[in-house]
DNA sequence: ATATGTATTTAGATTAATCTAATCATTTAT
DNA sequence: ATAAATGATTAGATTAATCTAAATACATAT
């Protein structure tokens, strides 16, 4: 198995997302708008993807990535993580800064700097954003039962454990009212009509948007 | 001033390192050389680069860095060495390793990182290999007077603060005898018909060809 | 089933980075 | 000063990654 080049790398992470979040064979179109590009530019590379077997693909028929790809989309997410990690951790990036920074670095190419790094860090099992870290095999570790805010039972004590978007904007506005990852939440009132959500964090009382609650992803405690 | 290229960077470095080491226009052939490629690509590449205002170039004369160009070369040598430092020192390669990976990771762009690495390590002045690492305008520390080992006189006591080649094999050569950055060197004996030179390191004498005495550096204590 | 619209692929170009083989320029040696 | 050797450039191809515009296939609604 050769190394990837960096495009190939972005494209299988592409597919692996989409795969999950879509659950069918991934369409020309959903890639080219995940990867911010054109569905040409998606057709030739999915060509070649294919004919390096890390995906099966069948024209007008979309995309998967077979086991071969899985791994390859496994140790990009890994790398990537781990330094984002490394980035908060070490570096004290704030948690909307790394993603960026992390999207190059994870294409360096070193197995054993990518294990060393792993160590370094203590062998982290989420990432800042809450995201789990693959392992060296690949494994993910696994998450006791979580929710999105937006769906958590009024006056249930939770713990914020993860976001599922990564954006600066969002991050800023979340470090704006004191969320971060590890920090107590109760719904107190959730208003039918729009789905906002009346919340107590830090002491605090907070009307959250449907739009920010369904991006927050918590645990009963 | 627009980023570079990975393979732009590579050139931009090898040239600084060339006009350096030959100090007068550094030829086609001798990029060729150094890059690993051929004379009629590196002839592209520098129309490029010269065109970008990152090197003078005329036809047939060979080529140097502008002062933009020397900025760009300094930029890029900072990163490799404050991450070789990084590998070296907080995640425990050995300095034969680090070049490679450096290589790669020396090319992450983000001004940030760069200097948050260099704060994370201390604001280090000399890489794993005893080279300077330029500080964020670019400058270099300046050293004490050095020599080569192969030029200090008998029975001079001296330390050991670098070396010119960071090949693999001549840095595992000196590991397999003990010989790294900050240990004390005194020439017992030396001989003119090979230029072989016997050296104390470490309470053990040790002798030395002039290939590898004439690549290290020493400094007189 | 036919038409319409959307999704996807093709055709044809472009740009960076590389190569080989051929040519041209400069330097050096006779 | 001329020839030979060395150094450098050009011409022409190739490959990855991208684009625009045109053509085609598929899905859906009437
Ligand atoms: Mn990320
Ligand atoms: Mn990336
Ligand atoms: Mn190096
Ligand atoms: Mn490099």
């Amino acid at each position: 198995m050769k190394e990837l080049t960096q495009s190939e790398e972005n494209y299988i992470k592409a597919i692996y997302y989409l795969q999950k979040v879509m659950d069918k064979p991934v369409g020309t179109n959903d890639l080219a708008n995940r990867m911010d590009t054109k569905a040409s530019s998606v057709t030739d590379m999915v060509r070649r993807l294919s004919e390096k077997d890390l995906i099966i693909y069948e024209k007008y028929k979309g995309c998967e990535l077979t086991i071969t790809g899985q791994e390859a989309a496994l140790k990009t997410i890994r790398k990537h993580r781990l330094w984002e990690t490394f980035l908060v951790e070490k570096l004290n990036f704030g948690w909307e800064e790394v993603h960026e920074i992390a999207e190059q670095l994870e294409h360096i190419q070193s197995v054993k700097l990518t294990n060393k790094l792993d160590e370094f860090l203590d062998f982290p099992k989420f990432d800042p954003h809450g995201d789990p870290i693959p392992d060296q095999n690949g494994k993910l570790a696994q998450r006791e039962e979580s929710f999105k805010l937006i769906d958590l039972e009024v006056n249930v004590p939770a713990i914020i454990i993860g976001v599922s978007d990564s954006s600066a904007s969002f991050l800023k506005y979340l470090d704006k009212h004191g969320i971060q990852l590890g920090v107590a939440v109760k719904v107190i009132d959730r208003f039918e009509f729009d789905h906002s959500t009346e919340v107590l964090i830090n002491d605090k009382m907070l009307s959250l948007s449907a739009a920010a609650s369904s991006k927050i992803t918590v645990q009963v405690k």
